[in-house]
DNA sequence: ATTTAATTGTGACAATTATCACTATTAAGC
DNA sequence: GCTTAATAGTGATAATTGTCACAATTAAAT
């Protein structure tokens, strides 16, 4: 990737290209930057810079071309940039994951996941073996996977982690509310819930 | 609340508060800047400057109280501050997040699921029925729900959200990844973890 | 008591992100 | 063809967010 995208603008880019995905199934042939705009709350010059970025140019009292759009944000967003990953934490939360089947859409391959509990080892979800957690060392290098998904309860999560990432897991997406302790090649993602809920009940206070 | 806390702080209290309650299990009386800013990775002016946001003093050489601190963020983030919440589609997320039992120490009280799913209506899950969709206007102003937690398939996600608003649901805390139209006065909360990932997996690019 | 070193608090500055205001372009209507 | 109005493109500006540098404070060591 040659330029380097900011992260709100990679977050914006997501948005854009579900809103551009459901004009392409409408059958809409344009979509300029203030219908864009309006569906997301912001300005339209936003989003014409937004596609400067990615040097897609419009057309004036036109718009732009949504398949046109939508293919440079896939290529931008690393769509086709196939990811191979782990779940470790078969859970509620992990379950519902694995059973979701539109990660790979976005590069994301969920190959397997990983427990303790023995009633849980072996079970099948979408395709997707639950395996011992003593079996990821082995399979992650095997099956050349570095991302790991994190959703065991928080009370161990600090020991899995340091697990994961003496087994070779570089990318941690950690869903847990545990703050993980981690050296600086390793990249830590916090999905916090719980902190996106607090922005948003915040807002009530205008 | 008296002072606006900026977004991204409200996020960073998240944090902060998770590692302060490590401190206080395991029974530390003190906790500075730079523990936290490390654990983090962010610079430790800027622990001090948002604990300055929220009047809190420390004490040189010493740090700050994690009691204290707990007991301030919490009460800043408005943890006792109950909201009810409805789920709106009782799938594998929309279970997922009604088994986490966690959701109420944070002030959100869900209450019950709603679906279209006859296999699924009157089910039981954590103590929180599932109801038939239409249900929901009478049991929203019944119970006082202005929270809806929206975790229905894309294609349906705008027209439950009209019917949302109508209902005179306020809030939709969005999980689908369906970029939902509202009136100005409805707060959309769009939990895009796709968004998330993405951002994460540019991450490699350093 | 004095010194030392760790830590807070904070102003100045830097970087990032978003908005505004305006020009240029062009499709559509007359 | 000329005019109009919608829309893209963009520099200037504003707002937000983060970093740096350093003075002030104070616990602990001597
Ligand atoms: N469920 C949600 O909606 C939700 C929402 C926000 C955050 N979270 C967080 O996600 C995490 C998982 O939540 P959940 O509801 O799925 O919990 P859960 O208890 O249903 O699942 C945790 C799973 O981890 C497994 N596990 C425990 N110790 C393990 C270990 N050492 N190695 C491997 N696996 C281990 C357990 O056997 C269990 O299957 C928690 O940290 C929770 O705080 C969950
Ligand atoms: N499962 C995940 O991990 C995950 C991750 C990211 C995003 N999402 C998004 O969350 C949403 C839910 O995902 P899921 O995996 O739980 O899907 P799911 O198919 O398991 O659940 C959807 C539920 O909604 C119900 N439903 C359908 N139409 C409805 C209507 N009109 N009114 C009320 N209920 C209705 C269905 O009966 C079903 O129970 C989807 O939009 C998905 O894209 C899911």
């Amino acid at each position: 990737m040659a330029k380097k995208i900011p992260e709100k603008v990679v977050s914006r880019l997501t948005f854009y290209h579900s809103i551009v995905s459901e004009f392409i199934e409408k059958n809409e042939q344009n979509i300029t930057s203030s219908q864009l705009a309006h569906r997301l709350n912001i300005d339209d010059s936003q989003v014409r810079k937004d596609f400067n970025l990615l040097n897609k140019v419009g057309r004036c009292r036109v718009g732009y071309c949504p398949k046109d759009l939508k293919e440079t944000i896939e290529n931008t967003l690393g769509f086709s940039n196939k990811r191979n990953a782990f779940i470790v934490g078969a859970g509620h939360l992990g379950l519902a994951l694995a059973k979701y089947d539109k990660f790979d859409n976005y590069g994301l391959n969920i190959l397997a996941l990983f427990d303790t509990d023995p009633l849980k080892i072996d079970m099948q979800i979408n395709d997707k073996k639950i395996f011992h957690i003593t079996k990821l060392l082995d399979l992650a290098s095997e099956l050349n996977v570095d991302i790991a998904i994190l959703t065991v309860p928080r009370q161990p999560a600090q020991d899995v982690a340091d697990f994961l990432i003496e087994s070779g897991i570089k990318y941690i997406w950690n869903f847990t509310p545990c703050v993980l302790s981690a050296p600086k090649y390793i990249k830590v993602w916090n999905e916090n819930l719980m902190a996106s809920f607090l922005q948003f009940a915040c807002k009530e206070i205008d």
